[in-house]
DNA sequence: AAAAATCAAGCAAATAAATGCAGGATTTAT
DNA sequence: ATAAATCCTGCATTTATTTGCTTGATTTTT
């Protein structure tokens, strides 16, 4: 015990006292996540030993950094995390608290053992993050984002569709897309971020993503939508198909909602 | 005018006005954000009107956020930016430094024009973020965050190639990537994350990461290792190919470094 | 099952960050 | 080119956060 204060009294008075006191929190994350990556594993006590600050001080910081996803607290210690470079941050998302509703009702939609096809767009991703963990499922996507998603899913097979990679929408497209999706048969296709009208049908402005949709649509026996309410009944350039191709349409509003009504008398069951 | 101070004293009496006054930073970033996503462009003062803060404080929070890359900050507001969910953090790579050193000596071998095959693996994403903005070129690959990353180049044409998504490496295996590989004649092909040995060649644990790799060495002219020195003279599982089947070593050490040496004799080029 | 180590919650003092203001520099609009 | 608006830089004051400590609960080790 009297070593201790000793020790720290020198260290005040050392000419070789570390360059500066200012142990900012920040610092010592930095300092915590370089050592967690280097050695996998550390000790608290070590820690606070090496920083020179209380125990607790560390345990706080251990705990931020855990709850932050940047590493794995553990009895006396943490342990470094297999690390992905890329991160999802879901509550960046427009509108997200209305996607977050629609992606909940379409769960009801999914029976293990599935196929699906599902292209990309936020509201799918959202989605795709609130699909059970226990499920038993296959995915194919040409999407990028949705297929990092799924892969975290342990019990979902994630078959990606390869093409040319549009730089805006991170998806795959043109011929080899095309090819693939001929070869496949689905239980379910689920459409996103599309424009629905009534008379005209669904709708896209980017060519190549209209023919995607097209050969996602003839893979399926059902096609889903999750649409946000301020896309019904707009229109873009490019139509990709009849409104009734549409099985169910999933938005964010209650079924009995007006808006939806005329869709409902076309056939098209509501969610 | 008067009508402003009015309607001040009023929200501050009415047993209406918002919940609490504890305007904290977060809660403000989080309204900031809010506004812009919707409105897609907001003005300072109207922001710090609306809570009942100064400009300059509004201006500082509008600076973070530009700096956190959550909006852009213009004269007098800020607009919304094209948004991704998925961000990237190249420094939480493990032994990032090095990595990086690689990736600078690597971007002398890329001409523009050139079709480029590349794996999976930090190593190679370090590199493909340091290519730069100008060149033309073309990518294949089956990595996910590859794919992701060149998508940021303007210049660049990505090519995703499609198949069973690894659920830990977030590349595309399998029957279907082997099958467009054939398809291909590169005439660079990048291997990340390898174990290489003068004896034992290239090798993997991964049975089918290795099938892959056997194949994207068949489709191109050059083979070139992006190597920590630390995965030299080492082995794994399954072999790729000899050692020999490599053109161009890129390791974070100097090129007259004794380690190389046995690698140089065998007629590999040494960067 | 007892002893040692680690954790968790609450607290007061120390510390860092945030805020509004004032002045001068820039930028935009007219 | 001039006026108006916006921005930047310090600064003092207020405000929130951080920190080490204490005590009692858990957990791990022996």
């Amino acid at each position: 015990m009297q070593d201790l204060s000793n020790f720290r009294k020198n260290q005040q008075f050392s000419p070789f006292a570390e360059s500066s006191d200012d142990m900012l929190k920040e610092t010592r994350h930095e300092h915590i996540l370089n050592e967690v990556r280097i050695r996998n594993r550390v000790l608290l006590a070590d820690i606070a030993h090496q920083l020179e600050v209380s125990e607790d001080t560390v345990r706080r910081d251990l705990k931020e950094l855990d709850l932050a996803g940047k590493l794995k607290k553990v009895h006396g210690g943490a342990i470094a995390k297999s690390f992905n470079p890329f991160s999802f941050h879901e509550e960046e998302i427009y509108d997200h608290a209305n996607k977050a509703i629609i992606a909940e009702k379409a769960i009801q939609l999914l029976r293990n053992k599935q196929v699906i096809l599902i292209t990309g767009g936020t509201t799918n991703l959202e989605f795709v993050n609130s699909i059970p963990r226990e499920m038993h499922l296959t995915f194919f996507t040409p999407s990028l984002h949705v297929a990092m998603q799924l892969s975290q899913h342990k019990n979902v097979e994630t078959i990606l569709i390869g093409g040319k990679v549009s730089r805006d929408a991170q998806i795959a497209l043109g011929a080899e897309a095309l090819n693939t999706l001929n070869l496949i048969k689905a239980d379910l296709c689920f459409l996103g971020t599309g424009h629905l009208d009534l008379d005209h049908g669904l709708s896209e402005f980017d060519w190549d993503v209209v023919q995607l949709k097209r050969a996602m649509i003839r893979s399926s026996e059902k096609i889903i939508s999750l649409t946000l309410s301020t896309k019904l009944n707009s229109t873009q350039q490019y139509k990709i198909c009849d409104i009734t191709a549409i099985h169910t349409l999933v938005t964010e509003l209650d079924p009995s909602n007006p808006i939806l009504e005329p869709f409902h008398k076309k056939g098209i069951k509501i969610l």
